[in-house]
RNA sequence: CGCGGGGUGGAGCAGUCCGGAAGCUCGUCGGGCUCAUAACCCGAAGGUCGCAGGUUCGAAUCCUGCCCCCGCAACCA
């Protein structure tokens, strides 16, 4: 900190990551971002507090604990390790680490719920809604299946259960102006309209706050069998972790650090960081945070991320097979502002094959070569410029300040290919200049140095302006061009770099070219060993292993039937005479299905995987004497059968040989 | 008429708020260069900006209608 000037605060955090697994590249992919600005803000300035962390109560996690058969303490230890671990691999720079199972946290939640309590914004009441006993589930109506329990299938009855509710609505005008005042506090601003729309202008309803269905979080401290809910407990971390007491004797770091600048979340959940939190702190009289800004995802390409398949990505293999900063790299570059982003091997290694080894590293390498070869390494500023070196001064120069505009509207991936465009700028320049032609003729010795001086110089600049992206790589460079890496008040002047200085004599490659093909095979490697870990996690929590390719599905088991159970259904060949899409619906079909001399209108969900003009002409299994019934308005008078897999693909059930329409299936 | 997001050269995207010669990266093809990691530099091909109307001197951009894709929601007989 200067002396008579106090820099100015900034804190900033990312949501904390739920434990009830191990997590993947696109859970990564938030804290490298959030880490990349917490670095520029401190290279910009400012004093940074950065906190991030685990939360770890909730139901979730306890099942999760009894199925591997430890307590759920032991459990959220090995995965909180693990999550720790992991941000430390990518080299994040956090001030604070946090846990919702941390003494301090737990005391002051339970505080804050007393107080909220005290005050009057939290009530009792009950809460009311489908209960499966022997799952000890509430279900709500539309998350029932066919109107049972979406895990078991059984019955479900209506129940009521003591909670207590949060007077969301209470506060809910405040916050529709302050959002309404404050139009930077929900980016990207599309965001905002989402929130007001959908909650908060149709009007909030009170918040259950409480649960009494499991055990695994904060007990409401006035009524032991109630614990304070899962997001109250975890949004309340940005608060109690910096030092906030309920009871007024808030710390210094507190006093400090609050209103939080910046939350970084992920998108999905915008909803809790910008209408349940913002209460919250209304409730506490503490003012709000300055921005919640609600960032994309990174999607795998193509299929679904799943255990079972193996091809979920973590930032462990990344890092073995690609390195830090390679993998800090393509999280950042490739993901849009409030876009999700696409992420597959093939474009991990295509983006560092062309961004990084070609574009910078070789940047490098061909530079200190040329000092090297030229100058025995010793980089001379001799002043003999042309013409051709003022657009690369200006680019170099001007790069910090383009940057900075980037990152002041969190446009990572668009600050850092302003760097690149330097760096595409200069290995221009080499093509210009044309050293090695310089180098032949002794009267143009000054210039050839001149070039290379600018060359080094320019490096050093992109260098230094991303050292908050790549810092690894950022600090490499500055050795081997034996400088430091500059000062933010320094990077918009070009000819700081010390004149008579000498780069190494051994570049070394930053980024070496990587082989598609040689990547896919260990891809393969570490997609067998993700399996193989899949099943024997499965067989260790005594789970039923998913099926795989070309091997067996078990369901639920029915009930037995009688003979005479079967003979009352009646199947027969049907033939697909016409069929159509309905109008009103996105996955039914409707057909008409000759049976004999009759046809039937039959609706089924398979559009999916069937088109209407496929269809007609197929002979299939139908259930004739099923009760019609509507679906979606139309009239449906039996049922096509088809084979299910585990991923929901359908399969319609055909005769194996050609068998006239209305034949018997029995 | 359920809610939301999206449809721009082979791929991935920017541009759309505030109309004014269709842009970026990758890939392809041709050329140049040799300091460098088969790299770098230049050039070219390739697009009815989902479709149809409308407003305008002028529309990817504004208005109207429609189609398709992706989430969520659902009636998945």
């Amino acid at each position: 900190m200067c002396k008579g000037c106090k820099k100015e605060k900034y804190y900033m955090t990312t949501a904390i990551t739920y434990t009830s697994g191990k997590p993947h590249i696109g859970n990564t992919y938030e804290i490298v971002l959030a880490d990349s600005i917490a670095r520029f803000k401190r290279q910009e300035g400012y004093d940074v507090y950065f906190q991030t962390g685990t939360d770890e109560h909730g139901q979730k996690i306890q099942e999760k604990a009894e199925k591997t058969g430890v307590t759920p303490k032991e459990y959220v230890d090995q995965v909180a390790g693990e999550v720790k671990r992991i941000w430390d691999m990518v080299n994040s720079s956090y001030d604070n680490f946090v846990r919702t199972t941390d003494k301090d946290h737990e005391e002051q939640v339970a505080k804050i719920f007393k107080k909220l309590y005290e005050q009057g914004d939290i009530y009792k009441g009950a809460y009311e809604g489908m209960y499966c006993t022997p799952c000890e589930s509430f279900w709500t109506e539309s998350q029932l299946v066919d109107g049972k329990c979406p895990d078991c299938g059984r019955e479900v009855e209506p129940a009521k259960e003591e909670a207590y509710f949060f007077k969301m609505s209470k506060y809910a005008d405040r916050l529709i102006a302050y959002i309404n005042e404050h139009p930077e506090f929900i980016q990207p601003v599309s965001r905002k309209n989402e929130m007001m729309n959908n909650f908060l202008l149709p009007g909030l309803q009170d918040l259950c706050v409480s649960r009494t269905s499991f055990s695994w979080g904060i007990p409401v401290d006035f009524d032991s069998k109630h614990v304070v809910y899962v997001w109250l407990d975890a949004l309340t971390n940005y608060i109690t972790k910096i030092g906030y007491d309920a009871g007024g004797n808030s710390s210094d770091l507190f006093k400090k650090n609050w209103p939080a600048d910046l939350h970084l979340i992920g998108k999905d959940i915008i909803r809790f960081h910008t209408i349940y939190w913002p209460i919250f702190l209304m409730a506490l009289d503490l003012p709000l945070p300055k921005q919640v800004f609600g960032h994309p995802w990174l999607l795998q390409g193509g299929e679904k991320m799943s255990k079972s398949k193996g091809n979920v990505i973590y930032a462990d293999d990344m890092v073995k097979l690609f390195g830090v900063d390679a993998t800090r790299y393509f999280v950042l570059h490739e993901m849009p502002f409030d876009n999700d982003g696409i992420i597959t091997w093939e474009l991990v290694v295509e983006r560092l094959n062309s961004d990084l080894a070609n574009i910078l590293g070789n940047l490098v390498n061909r530079t200190i070569s040329m000092c090297n070869k030229y100058f025995g390494g010793i980089v001379t500023k001799t002043n003999a410029a042309e013409d051709v070196d003022e657009d690369l001064k200006a680019v170099a120069a001007g790069t910090r300040d383009k940057v900075k505009a980037k990152m002041d509207g969190h446009h990572v991936a668009d600050a850092i290919s302003e760097v690149f465009t330097l760096l595409r700028r200069s290995n221009k320049y080499i093509d210009e200049t044309e050293p090695w032609v310089l180098a032949k003729d002794e009267a143009k010795k000054d210039r050839l140095s001149e070039v290379l001086y600018n060359l080094t110089e320019s490096i050093t600049i992109a260098a230094s302006l991303l050292q908050s992206f790549l810092p690894e790589t950022a600090e490499k460079i500055a050795a081997q061009l034996n400088t430091s890496l500059r000062d933010f008040e320094h990077l918009d002047q070009f000819g700081l770099y010390e004149s008579g200085n000498k780069v190494t004599e051994q570049p070394e490659i930053l980024f070496a070219r990587l082989d598609v093909k040689e990547i896919m095979a260990k891809v393969d490697e570490i997609q067998k060993v993700q399996r193989a870990e899949f099943e024997a996690e499965q067989r260790s929590t005594g789970e039923e292993p998913e099926a795989k390719e070309e091997t067996t599905i078990d369901i639920q088991p029915k009930k037995e039937i009688t003979y005479d159970d079967f003979m009352g259904m009646q199947f027969q060949v049907g033939e697909i005479i016409a069929c159509e899409a309905v109008a009103k619906s996105k996955k039914l079909l409707c057909s008409q299905v000759r049976v004999g001399s009759q046809v039937k209108q039959i609706v089924s969900g398979i559009r999916k995987y069937y088109s209407p003009e496929e269809m007609v002409g197929k002979k299939v299994m139908v259930l004739v004497n099923l009760k019609p019934a509507k679906l979606a308005g139309v009239l449906s008078e039996g049922m096509l059968l088809c084979a299910e897999d585990e991923n929901g693909e359908l399969a319609l059930m055909v005769p194996e040989k050609n068998m006239p329409s209305g034949a018997e299936i029995c």
